[in-house]
RNA sequence: GGUCGCGUAGCUCAGCUGGAUAGAGCAUCUGGUUUCUAACCAGACGGUCAUAGGUUCGAAUCCUAUCGCGAUCACCA
């Protein structure tokens, strides 16, 4: 509608105005001529700042220009417009003729699928990664955050009609998985002496993994028991025990399967959660890639040998100091590998999208201007970096640190709260923006709980629906002239363009509002009107239902149930 | 110190592609169920949108600086 109104202004502007001032081809620039849904009733259904866009280079006061632009407007008996209003300082307020506002309600009721709106032109494959957690224990309420994003995400990709493929990536190798197989093995030995040089994971989930080994390795491990006692530093621990256990590498990889498996992949799975592919990044180095990509980054010059490591220049992009791709023992950073992964995703896709940690910030610039050094067009791909969320139990913050072991795991908080809840909480604020998240706010069962708010509108409408017989809705656009009427039904006319943004700006927390706010404008119309009375209004019946209709999309959206009794 | 994010009601936050009188919930206070679900509704109270400049018809929104909070500055990932 917005869009039928800001034509009718573009042509109208088009063949009248002959003042040489205006340029048409600045007139029919996109964005141009703004046409918004207004915010408050008083103003009608949409407006435009045209005439006070305009007055600059008219040098005309644009109330004038508004009450000339409504004239010829009026004047050209534009059906879909009951009325036009100009208001200081030169809004111009359109009204819609109230059969054409109404009509969004059968226009709800009777597509069956209200997403087909928001199909993109542009149909892309498009990557998404996100969670991947390392595979050091299972997921915390840290990573709840990022994970109901990236599902959220790519639930509204998927909806614009692109291809979405979602990745976890598993950092298998690397100094903090040699840590988390060397904690699995001292508990097999019973040798809780800790290091003097580094932290071991003290979680129950170690000694459960170690459970789960004991018969295929115990015996072997007790071996070499004694030589491995000796030492207090972890560097000698673990060289000699890879030296002594040559089958390390078998065991650190079951260690990490167990833990994916049996943690990892339950916990996403309570939540709704499947990855097209889980990438090791083992991978990498199997065939030799991630040393493929190096050689291009030093055949661009970006790379030299310094103190027996390779070190990237960036310091060429405006780092503070050149970073480290391959360490003085030969080892490859996680830059390194992940320099080859984007690469790689680079390659196949339309557009790729990571979801970080904010504590990633600093890497960010690192990643792009080294994918940018070995030619990649950076710009398909667009990284969202999550602050961080807090729990909060009766006012008081919780701890979440996986070594130390003191961590609440994601699967407790969604066996306390269910995840309708976590679903919900995770998405209902801004990224940019830290999360407190109070357990108490989502125990409760009353107002203080927007999920429940929401899921009650659901159900008491469906109480009703329940009532009546739908077969035959008469609907009449002249009974609904309730202000409560017509407010359900700016809502609902504004659900489209309200979906669209989030879609475009990948912002969920948008549609959470809305739905909020369309509960709120439904409880009040709710205990204020009479929907069936000694007769059946099956108008008002239809309001309702489209309302519903909304709510559960939306609701839907989210992996949130929309419960028909409660 | 550099970099990134955030400072909006007592608390938790919406609003930020510049628009008209800055909005919710909680808390506090006052009302409302013989009625389709009170897990609800109606009302009151509550604000220098951190501060100071700037940009312009118009700034919570954009720019700059300052202050405050958080994050981050590894041969960890």
């Amino acid at each position: 509608m917005n869009i039928e109104i800001k034509n009718i202004i573009e042509s109208y502007l088009l063949e009248t105005t002959s003042d040489e001032n205006i340029n048409p081809r600045e007139i029919s620039k996109e964005g141009y001529i703004e046409v918004q849904k207004t915010t408050n009733e008083l103003h009608g259904d949409y407006y435009s700042n045209i005439a006070m866009k305009l007055s600059k280079v008219l040098k005309k006061n644009p109330v004038d220009i508004g009450e000339d632009i409504k004239k010829g407007l009026l004047g050209r008996k534009h059906p879909q417009i009951k009325n036009i209003e100009i208001k200081k300082p030169g809004f111009i307020n359109f009204f819609i003729e109230d059969s054409k506002r109404a009509s969004i309600v059968t226009d709800i009721i009777k597509n069956n699928n209200i997403f087909e709106k928001f199909k993109t032109k542009i149909k892309k494959n498009i990557h998404i990664e996100f969670v991947s957690a390392n595979p050091t224990g299972p997921l915390h309420v840290g990573h709840g955050r990022g994970l109901i994003f990236g599902k959220t995400l790519s639930n509204m990709l998927r909806i614009q009609g692109h291809n979405v493929f979602t990745e976890y990536y598993v950092n298998n190798i690397g100094k903090q998985i040699d840590i988390l197989s060397i904690s699995v093995i001292l508990s097999l030995i019973d040798l809780k002496r800790p290091f003097d040089d580094v932290d071991i994971y003290k979680g129950k989930y170690i000694s459960t993994v170690a459970n789960k080994l004991k018969l295929k390795y115990r015996d072997l491990l007790l071996i070499h028991k004694d030589s491995l006692s000796g030492n207090k530093v972890y560097e000698s621990f673990l060289g000699s025990l890879k030296k002594d256990f040559n089958s390390y590498l078998v065991f650190r990889d079951t260690v990490i399967d167990i833990i994916i498996n049996d943690y990892i992949k339950k916990d996403l799975e309570d939540l709704n959660v499947q990855f097209s592919n889980w990438f090791h990044e083992s991978e990498l180095i199997k065939d030799n890639f991630v040393y493929q990509i190096l050689e291009k980054i030093k055949s661009k010059g970006l790379s030299y040998v310094k103190d027996g490591a390779v070190w990237f220049k960036s310091t060429k992009y405006g780092d503070d100091k050149d970073r480290v791709l391959v360490r003085a023992n030969s080892a490859l950073t996680y830059f390194a590998t992940d320099i080859a992964y984007h690469s790689l995703k680079l390659d196949k896709y339309d557009h790729i999208i990571n979801i970080w940690g904010s504590d990633h910030h600093g890497y960010v610039p690192r990643l792009t201007n080294a994918l940018k050094g070995i030619g990649y067009d950076t710009d398909k791909m667009s990284i969202h970096l999550i602050q961080f969320a807090n729990l909060y139990r009766d006012g008081e913050k919780m701890s979440m640190s996986t070594r130390s072991g003191e961590f609440i795991t994601l699967k407790s908080l969604a066996d306390e709260i269910g995840p309708d809840a976590i679903n919900f909480f995770y998405i209902n604020k801004k990224i940019e923006q830290h999360l407190d998240f109070e357990i108490n706010t989502a125990l409760s069962k009353d107002k203080d709980n927007p999920v429940y708010y929401i899921q009650y509108a659901h159900a008491r409408i469906e109480k009703i629906i329940q009532k009546v017989s739908t077969d035959n809705l008469n609907f009449d656009d002249r009974e609904l002239i309730d202000p409560k009427e017509q407010e359900l039904l700016r809502l609902l006319n504004s659900y489209v363009q309200t979906i669209e943004q989030a879609m475009d700006t990948l912002q969920p927390q948008l549609i959470t509002n809305y739905l909020y706010k369309l509960s709120q404008s439904f409880h009040s119309y709710y205990a204020n009107v009479k929907i069936i009375g000694e007769e059946i209004n099956y108008s008002r019946v239809s309001l309702v239902m489209a309302v519903q209709k909304i709510l559960k999309n939306g609701l839907n959206l989210f992996d949130i149930s929309a419960p028909e009794d409660m």
